[in-house]
DNA sequence: GCTACTCTGTGCGGAAACGTACATACCATT
DNA sequence: AATGGTATGTACGTTTCCGCACAGAGTAGC
């Protein structure tokens, strides 16, 4: 385990906390989260926020990825942003029995921490660090909507699916994954035949390699030079590869 | 005036407040903000946050109405959010020198309260309901952006151009304003042709009028029955019609 | 009354993605 | 080895919007 030096120090009052959102917070207002988390696997598929029901949780992500979509219909939508452990789901937490105007599902599995929205609410109310968190992690969303909002619209789907693509191996630091077109298409707002045509494209290049679901990415630079302008300039959004300490 | 009742009770420490947001806060915060705010109008057209420059100021709307914009260049990019007097407009505050990600233009003509991005900030920091009005605030476009972000990939012009006219008619309370086709065509991403037939569309059915920029709504309910679903289910966005008192 | 400018209307070929339907390949289980 | 389910490849006509170019109409100023 790579914490072992930490936590030899004082194995009783520390904590080993991968959200970043979470491992910045002073200790109090850590504490009190902690107290009321519950650490939950992360299942690729599973969708973790249904549309348009209400808020039951607030997840801290760990590891994996969460694909935050705003969908018309379930089954017809598009990805506005994604979470890793650098933030949280469960916007729309601020009116009592609020409806989930996004819906949440785990794009790559991993781990997270749970919270009840009503605990979450009650130590948001009182915090100080926390507030802040929140406004800091919404900009993270408001900018991530904005991007996919003109990308979605103005960028030829070969090049978005290059972006996504690249965004996820930055996401989770590893050049291969499990995506299938179908899942791509429903992240892209497409239909899946249109992803299997951008793909092949891609994989006709050697950039990318994939079957059945197993996408490897080869030439990530090359991959990085089809894809449109939206993937410079964006938040490098890594992962929390070491373990945070908290007191 | 309609506030005579109640500005002639303490005349010398009340203030009439036009913007929601910061008439919401308690009288410690609100007057931090005030003393440091100063009173601008808005004039149609005006960009009062360019794309990519650093953030100077945060505005408080308090009537007319602005559009906030993602671009890719400038010109090329569309509306992902409104702001009425409900709101502000000065995301990507957080950062020391941050440049904006979003432009801010103003669509409806009016008045706002501005105050430097320094000094905000540093009540910001010393703020507990600021705080959480800002992620309130956020809270807001996210979703706007999320579901403008579905509508411009999903639905069809006629449709989003009947939505924007109605969204614009409810901001600001009036039946007729002023707005061109090529103005409509840089909020809805598209040509300034494409708006000049969809227009010709609606007006064709008797349910908007328009020239050289004036229009009216004719058909309010018969223009909703055109517009997309997402114009329902959206929030109302109403305007401060009436003037609220701070003391 | 002329000019200059802004705003709106029209025409045409072309590209990207759509809806639909069907065909093939890979994998796991029996 | 056979079977069923999942994942990917192919085909074709259709729609919406694009890019470009130009024409007309309303308004303001000199």
């Amino acid at each position: 385990m790579k914490h072992t030096v930490e936590s030899s120090r004082k194995p009783s009052t520390k904590k080993i906390v991968r959200n970043r959102l979470l491992a910045a917070l002073p200790a109090f207002e850590f504490n009190l989260l902690a107290a009321q988390c519950v650490a939950r696997k992360l299942t690729a598929g599973e969708v973790i926020q249904h549309l348009h029901v209400p808020v039951e949780y607030v997840w801290f992500p760990t590891s994996g990825l969460i694909s935050l979509r705003s969908e018309i219909t379930p089954g017809t939508g598009l990805e506005v942003a994604m979470v890793n452990c650098d933030g949280m789901v469960g916007i729309a937490g601020f009116d009592d029995a609020a409806v989930s105007p996004l819906s949440a599902i785990v794009q790559i599995a991993g781990s997270a921490m749970r919270i009840s929205i009503a605990e979450f609410r009650s130590i948001f109310d009182i915090s100080i660090d926390l507030k802040k968190s929140v406004a800091v992690s919404m900009e993270s969303l408001v900018l991530q909507a904005s991007q996919n909002a003109v990308c979605s619209h103005f960028h030829l789907l070969e090049a978005r699916l290059a972006r996504l693509l690249l965004q996820t191996r930055r996401c989770i630091a590893l050049d291969e994954f499990h995506l299938t077109h179908e899942f791509l298409g429903h992240t892209l707002g497409v239909r899946r035949v249109g992803v299997t045509k951008a793909a092949m494209a891609l994989q006709m290049r050697n950039l990318i390699r994939y079957s059945r679901g197993a996408i490897t990415i080869i030439d990530a630079a090359g991959l990085a030079a089809v894809a449109c302008s939206c993937y410079r300039g964006e938040l490098p959004l890594e992962p929390c590869e070491q373990g945070i300490v908290k007191e």
